[in-house]
DNA sequence: AAACAGCGCAACCGCAGAAGG
DNA sequence: ACCTTCTGCGGTTGCGCTGTT
């Protein structure tokens, strides 16, 4: 099905967001949140279309996101879960609290895209499969509880005390009220135990562990490692969908 | 100091799937 | 069952900033 272009109408406003506009979509937001997005700019009272002022919200505005350069424990998570996942970076970005899909894969494409392959050896290998097997330790553990990321959840919360966020990301002051998922960000990934980011991506110790999943231990040949992957498409498909999120273990 | 090139990031576009009538 | 609408995702673009010559 082709679907009409999404600012086909003359006269709503493209590019840069102004101050003035992200506290109109804030506010509006803070009062009668995002039921749908299509009529909230008119609702709202704002030259855009409905697209843009989700995409401003999702990535920018909502409270819960952390904003900064990437950590190095964070940049290495999504080397190790970009190589498991392929460019399904809302599944990647579930995994990195208050980071963003679009963020993600613009740190992807600026610079750590130019460093994964050459990268790729086989203390990598390890460390990959340890990811890999927390995943799945994690996926069993939280069967039919809801990820604290999950952005869905967050969707109908009241976000009363938001700063108002800068444009420029230079600016912007990552110092948000308490997220609406009860998620504490003096909890994120920059502040996890040290201990374990450096048993996760050392991968020193990695054969001691148990498998996880049957396919996890089975290690190819070179780095044919992605073939394997595919043997269990239903393990994939739910590892995939259920954005169950690594630090929660 | 000016011109140019490269980089980083915000934003847009189009598609696919979900949801509802 | 089909059609329409809406949302979310991934790819791509374009502008501004910064470094280099």
């Amino acid at each position: 099905m082709v679907r009409a272009p999404c600012c086909e109408k003359m006269g709503l406003k493209k590019g840069p967001w102004t101050h003035d506009e992200d506290t109109i979509l804030i506010n509006y937001i803070n009062l009668h949140g995002h039921p749908n997005w299509r009529v909230l700019p008119k609702l709202a009272g704002l030259l855009r279309c409905g697209k843009s002022c989700r995409l401003r919200w999702t990535n920018y505005l909502k409270p819960d996101i952390k904003r900064g350069n990437f950590s190095r424990e964070e940049e290495e998570m999504i080397k190790q879960l970009h190589t498991v996942m392929g460019n399904r970076w809302s599944a990647i970005a579930a995994r990195l609290p208050g980071r963003t899909d679009n963020e993600i894969k613009n740190v992807w494409h600026t610079h750590l895209k130019k460093r994964a392959n050459s990268n790729l050896n086989s203390k990598s290998l390890k460390s990959l499969k340890k990811v890999e097997q927390l995943i799945v330790e994690d996926d069993k553990e939280e069967s039919g509880r809801l990820s604290p990321f999950d952005t869905n959840s967050s969707s109908q919360e009241s976000y009363s005390e938001i700063d108002s966020p800068q444009p420029s990301s230079a600016s912007y002051n990552s110092s948000t009220p308490t997220s609406p998922n009860n998620y504490d960000e003096t909890l994120s990934i920059d502040d996890m135990d040290d201990e374990f980011w450096s048993e996760v991506f050392s991968g020193e110790d990695f054969d001691e562990l148990p498998v996880g999943h049957e396919n996890i231990g089975q290690l190819p040949s070179g780095c044919g490692y992605e073939s394997n992957l595919h043997d269990d498409v239903d393990f994939w498909f739910n590892m995939f969908t259920r954005g169950v999120d690594l630090s929660q273990i």
